[in-house]
DNA sequence: AACCGGATTGGCAGCGCTGCCAAAAGTCGC
DNA sequence: GCGACTTTTGGCAGCGCTGCCAATCCGGTT
């Protein structure tokens, strides 16, 4: 901890050594607690590593471990906007903090490209593993985290086949449960308010399920806006706004998150419509502020912070190739 | 991009030159583009690469190049949990994809023993800098910081002396401003609604702001409460709850941030007090739903995103040590 | 045709650490 | 006090890559 500072080069293995009066070999050893050492041995090293500051490189560690890192997880999420996804995160480090391994992250905007060369970049640190988010991606993307030599877990969503592991729940199941949800509830003019489909596949999933079980009620959807850009209060708000102008006897409302939904509250207390009397309205995430709403949100609340959790169990190789931790229908009171 | 998959080895850059039919030093600076190479040296390497499937290991690159790493980042930010953080990531890896830099992030739960942990585990990679969040850290923290020969980049907060370079904006200025806003409009009796500030420090200090301009207007805080555990839309409803049963006479209340106001504007509607008349209420971050609401919240918009791009330039060097971002006032309609 | 300067190239040491192995130091029983 | 073990230790090669340097090549000169 004191003021060492030799000007360009940084403490090593070896200074410790010298300054230690021991082998390398014993240093290393000591360090990583492994193999067996002398109680005297012990005490000197960790004398020397305080008194020089010194501090491992583990880029030269890993290098002449064996395999490769495994002490590094890459992690490609498609946006940090989304509270989705920093709870995955959550999950995700506070699980891999306890054994040492830190994530490094891509952030691919939804851009199966951008995702593709975020792939290759990460690989590039030779990680322990690889998670991706969702299903789909460039066949190429798909090949490297083949060829990388390294654990793929694929979160979130359950709908279709993955490279190896996969941990989440399934849209279309959420969409279709949600659907009857309503349907029993006795709506039956139903709107879907979206953001872009092309970009989040996942809530085009959702989608699907819910007119897929929409259809077997022997209902349609009536009618629908997809507005452009990601998901935001705002953005459900005026979404909901042009959705009641065009279809002025909607009786429900299916947003493609809570996000939007509050959006959408938002804009039936400033119109003056009862909710749920004249306008139903369910969302999706089960988000923190859904059960404070003066009348609670219903919803479906999704595992988020364990999907990350699983995921972190599975790079360790604990746990099953392929885990569905499915979601709860909250019905609260909006629907 | 084929299906080669030497069982245990990856390909390395020597199998690439032999592949390619050119010495190592000649991928190198091909795939580096660096030094002068022939087009055909620079084909012959681009075929083997691609049929070989070559992903460069960038633990050996890094070891044997100049300094340290210099393509990686590391991050501590106290939680995921708040919007705040994962804005601030968006801003910092937007910035740093462009220059092939990628963030290690850590999650030190606010708390500075982890911090330090963190700090050590993270320096470790031999990143180009190190980011952590406010200007409070142990001792040990800073010394590992100074000594670990990287830059060091504080963000979010101003109020006090950084290590090196700081970005972000005066959390107590911003507290004092919200106070002269709530005078300015003829509130007196003012409340102050927060979660726990041993925790969260620069809450604390924008309440330090607040009360001391509170005090040059000759007033002071008409009643407080801190909620245990983490900001949330719940904690803030429960809370605006007890404050008014407690001083029924508030006319306003300030709130460690917008997600505490949210439920405390919930907490309203439900009880019908009308806003601002019956209570006004003020927040702070400024984000997305605030304007989306039936009236607008009125809070301070904090640059997060920008403090998070800034940072990115400042540890490439690009930028002054000390980026005061500032901050701007909503005035919204709810105070 | 011999020569020259710049462009291009390959060999090799070495980045800091770990794994392997043989040497050295302890331990124990008799 | 001595051999047979077991524990502890240090030396050294090598992980995959880059920087350095000397060798080679090329095109145009004289």
């Amino acid at each position: 901890m004191d003021e060492f500072q030799p000007p360009g080069r940084l403490v090593t293995l070896t200074d410790v050594a010298r300054e230690a009066g021991v082998g390398e070999s014993t240093v290393s050893r000591v360090l990583r607690n492994h193999g067996s050492s002398s109680k005297r041995a012990r005490e000197r090293v960790a004398e020397a590593v305080a008194r020089l500051g010194y501090v491992p490189n583990r880029l030269a560690g890993s290098l002449a471990g064996p395999g490769a890192s495994a002490q590094l997880a890459g992690v490609i999420v498609p946006s940090l906007a989304n509270v989705v996804f920093p709870d995955l995160l959550r999950g995700l480090t506070g699980a891999l903090d306890a054994v040492g391994i830190r994530c490094v992250i891509g952030v691919s905007d939804y851009d199966p490209d951008r995702e593709e060369a975020l792939a290759a970049a990460l690989l590039s640190w030779r990680p322990a593993a690889l998670l991706l988010t969702g299903l789909e991606h460039n066949p190429a993307t798909v090949a490297l985290a083949r060829a990388g030599g390294v654990r793929v877990v694929e979160m979130i969503d359950t709908d279709g086949a993955g490279i190896d592991a996969v941990v989440g729940f399934s849209n279309r199941a959420v969409g279709a449960a949600s659907a009857r949800h309503l349907v029993a509830r006795g709506y039956r003019r139903i709107a879907y308010l979206g953001h872009d489909l092309q970009v989040d596949l996942r809530a085009g999933k959702r989608l699907a399920g819910f007119e897929a079980a929409l259809g077997e009620a022997g209902l349609s959807l009536h009618g629908r806006e997809i507005r452009p850009g990601p998901s935001s209060p705002g953005s459900g708000r005026a979404g909901l706004e042009v959705l009641l102008a065009r279809h002025p006897d909607l009786d429900a409302v299916y947003f493609s998150n809570d996000d939007m939904a509050l959006g959408g509250y938002f804009a039936c207390l400033s119109a003056g419509l009862s909710v749920p009397g004249r306008i139903a309205l369910f969302g999706f995430n089960g988000l923190d502020f859904a059960a404070a709403m003066p009348q609670p949100l219903s919803t479906v609340r999704t595992p988020r912070l364990e999907i990350g959790r699983q995921a972190a169990a599975c790079l360790l190789g604990e746990s099953p190739k392929r885990i569905d931790l499915g979601f709860e229908l909250i019905e609260g009171a909006t629907a």
